[in-house]
DNA sequence: GCACCGATGTGCT
DNA sequence: GCACATCGGTGCC
């Protein structure tokens, strides 16, 4: 018999949630993106709740801003934005509009048009990344899905949208969630007290935690 | 494996 | 002007 359930789209109302509960959830399903290029799609395995406007690590505390709009705006659409002047991150909004919550999708395991991943993720001096660095770090995963700002917006869970969310294949999280680790979130400053990064153990495609970036020390010569 | 550093747009002070 | 939800390359262990 068929398995249609392999490829559910995420009900809407699973993203309609807070986003520290919504984080967990989302880990063992697959984000796809269909581009004139083709498809790839990838299982999450590591994942960061951001509470918005009660969040000083959110891009959305210090209010509504032209960047982060749709993060104020229904769940279940992506959050796509551009830092360091070259790498863009995705989100998944959480909540009702008004309130502006999210997740970003900081890595995951490619499960189909590997080919085409690995193509966008070669680098200019034509080095080919390791399977599991595919799409680890939440800017590689944008590079290796091929999202970029374009797609801010893109509904995801809308069969007739090219980024969309499913629900996932049989993983560790169809046996419980005892394989879910948490700690605190990558690279953020404010509010790194709180364990709102997810991820699946034992994973090779889990980022490294990195506590904060080095401080831009201006050496006085 | 880890530390350092440069690239470089956007939002905020 | 500066910080930033980052990454790739280099140097070293």
């Amino acid at each position: 018999m068929a398995e249609p359930e392999l490829t559910d789209l995420l009900p809407r109302d699973v993203l309609d949630r807070p986003s520290t509960e919504v984080a967990p959830d989302l880990l063992g399903c697959v984000l796809e993106h269909e581009s004139p290029d083709g498809l790839v799609a990838v299982m999450l395995t590591e994942v960061e709740a951001y509470t918005g406007q009660t969040d000083p690590a959110s891009h959305a505390y210090r209010g509504r801003t032209a960047r982060n709009a749709v993060m104020f705006g229904p769940a279940g659409h992506a959050y796509v934005y551009f830092t360091y002047g070259m790498h863009f991150c995705v989100n998944v909004v959480c909540m009702p509009a008004g309130t502006a919550s999210a997740v970003l999708l900081r890595a995951g395991k490619v499960i189909a048009g590997e080919t085409l991943a690995c193509a966008r993720r070669t680098s200019a001096a034509g080095v080919r990344p390791a399977d599991r660095e595919l799409a680890r770090g939440p800017a590689r995963l944008c590079q290796a899905l091929g999202i970029d700002r374009g797609l801010d917006g893109a509904d995801l869970c809308a069969a007739d949208s090219e980024l969309r969310l499913r629900r996932g294949v049989a993983t560790a999280r169809s046996e419980g969630k005892s394989l879910i680790r948490t700690g605190p979130r990558v690279g953020v400053r404010e509010g790194a007290d709180v364990p709102w990064r997810f991820w699946l153990d034992g994973e090779p495609s889990v980022s490294v935690y990195r506590p904060h970036p080095r401080k831009t020390a201006t050496s006085p010569g």
